[in-house]
DNA sequence: TATGAATGAGGATTCATTCAT
DNA sequence: AATGAATGAATCCTCATTCAT
């Protein structure tokens, strides 16, 4: 029997892409990935077929855990607006925690090897999210908007919030509260 | 006394690498760019005196021009939400009308060879846009935020508007008028 | 596991850039290089990093191959001039016999690919050579001139004489004699 | 009647390759050296139709200075050492003093656009320092070999010493005196 | 004559992927 | 499965020389 596919040697390989892609962008060389995760050239092509499939399946994973940080401890009450903060303060936080993780998600985003259908994929981890900024818009004039539409433009102010908030890490806090009342004006 | 510079050459590089950089990345290679240019290789290097150089100089003129044109025709008047209603939509109409130069843009953004100098360069168009911004926040909530990140938040919700309507352009009105309410909503 | 490093290609990139710098100077290129081994473009680089990697091996090796020969088969015995007459003729006859080589090693001098650590190693196969020179010059006038120098001014003599055998094949013995002449008189 | 070449320009690019070559090497761009001569690329190429017609140009002009700087201000006299005494240290004078010189000369021997034909008119200047060398050595046991070896040796052995006492200027006359004791011992 | 843009083959080096070990 | 050498097309850039101005 074969031995199974290490999952260690994956997200190793994984890790390597997205902090060598959030420094050096989508042309990063595999070999460099490879060895920056402590393994031979060759072994990246026994977990990823491709450099393409690795980089879809980093989108993904990087979209989905993006995803879970903001959902987790996601207060249960129906106190939509306190959902809301809950969902902006939490993202916009792990956004300033893990630069690369953003960087590298954000030249994914724009890069062809990354297919239509991981595209998708990502939107599936998505649609909490978008329920909530659904919710919190029901009643203003953003309710009668195309809910993905509303979507991707928090998502956009979140990700100019985290930029910002990288670039002057003193006043983070400041300016994602600055984020947040800017999102709440916009939905209400 | 020897030929000049021919500024026609030049921008045919800077239009070719536009298109290519929207298309490809911004792994286009110099050898495709001067092709498509209608140029011999070497050419693209007596106009740029390297790739980093060419980059730079697009991204550079990409944002002139952005800020020319939403400037141009701006309405001479104190009505400020009509200013900035002007701003939006030409705005967003210029991204639908040119969709390669978006694409670049956001390509080149997202690339290292563009240095901070250029960027800060490319800032410098901004101003005017940015004003209008501030003085349609100035009595709202955003009066007391920072007017850079105000612009900054105002430029992605635009570059996220106008993909929306280049992904649907039978409706493409009704999203840029659905943006223009948020923006507004944002602001004041 | 994989594949070792295989020292007939890596030897067989060396004697080819050998061949190629003897015969077109340091300006020889490493596609030539590698054709000329009987290896792809890119093999050269999977044996040596850089072209200047490459220059650099190469000078050690022939510097070293050079100090072998000539102290093969010293004789072994208290007769100074013995020795040193063993190590010209030796010497003189290996140049003759390896002119490519000589004329390799003489590009590579001048060429300022090659750096100070290598030319410093290449002295570090040379003491032995230099020891004979400086034993046959103590009780001379040379005896108070710094051996390094004295070593010097014996290289570079080789090396005419070595050019004038070349070009005059018939009487190469005849002129390496007379270099043995000049080298003794001056030494003595 | 068209202007005649400028002398002044010819000379200019003449230095201007010299200085290049000693600091690069052969592989001096033609672009270089005109623009280091303060002029444009094209002019380079009315003064030499070729890079190969510079180089060769070069050399001999290198080739003749050298000669000029040791023949001038020999002493009239009889005394044969006095003479020889004077043609070491002239040239080693002159070549710590000029190490641009030198060092493009001794790059352009080795280059392979410098012609037989080049060599051959370099020698014409030599002929009366082959004298002097052969008058001092003609009683001694160097007064059987053929003068031109003779005179290539003393030629390394200049080259050699000139080296060493660029390396150390501080201790350059000694370097020179000690090499002219190895000269006379040599020939005598 | 003076100028410097134009040219395209050639230069060193990189790279995704394969495959011998 | 693990390893890393092998491959050769592709990359950015240079260059001697020409020729329009």
């Amino acid at each position: 029997m074969a031995r199974p596919l290490n999952d260690d040697k994956r997200n190793a390989i994984l890790d390597s892409a997205m902090r060598l892609i959030a420094e050096k962008g989508v042309g990063a060389s595999t070999a460099d990935i490879a060895k920056q995760a402590g393994l031979p050239t060759g072994s990246l092509f026994t977990y990823f077929p491709t450099k393409a499939a690795l980089y879809n399946a980093l989108y993904l994973s990087l979209k989905v855990r993006i995803a879970d940080v903001i959902l987790a401890d996601l207060p249960d009450t129906d106190d939509i607006e306190r959902k809301l903060y809950h969902l902006w303060s939490t993202w916009t936080r792990w956004g300033t925690a893990n630069p690369l993780a953003r960087k590298a998600l954000a030249q994914l985003t724009l890069c062809d090897l990354v297919t239509a259908e991981s595209r998708d994929a990502g939107m599936q981890a998505a649609p909490p999210v978008i329920e909530i900024v659904s919710q919190a818009s029901a009643r203003g004039l953003m309710g009668k908007v195309p809910p993905h539409y509303v979507g991707a433009l928090v998502d956009s102010m979140a990700g100019t919030t985290m930029d910002f908030m990288l670039a002057d890490p003193d006043r983070a806090d400041d300016i994602s509260r600055s984020g947040f009342l800017a999102l709440r004006q916009m939905l209400t």
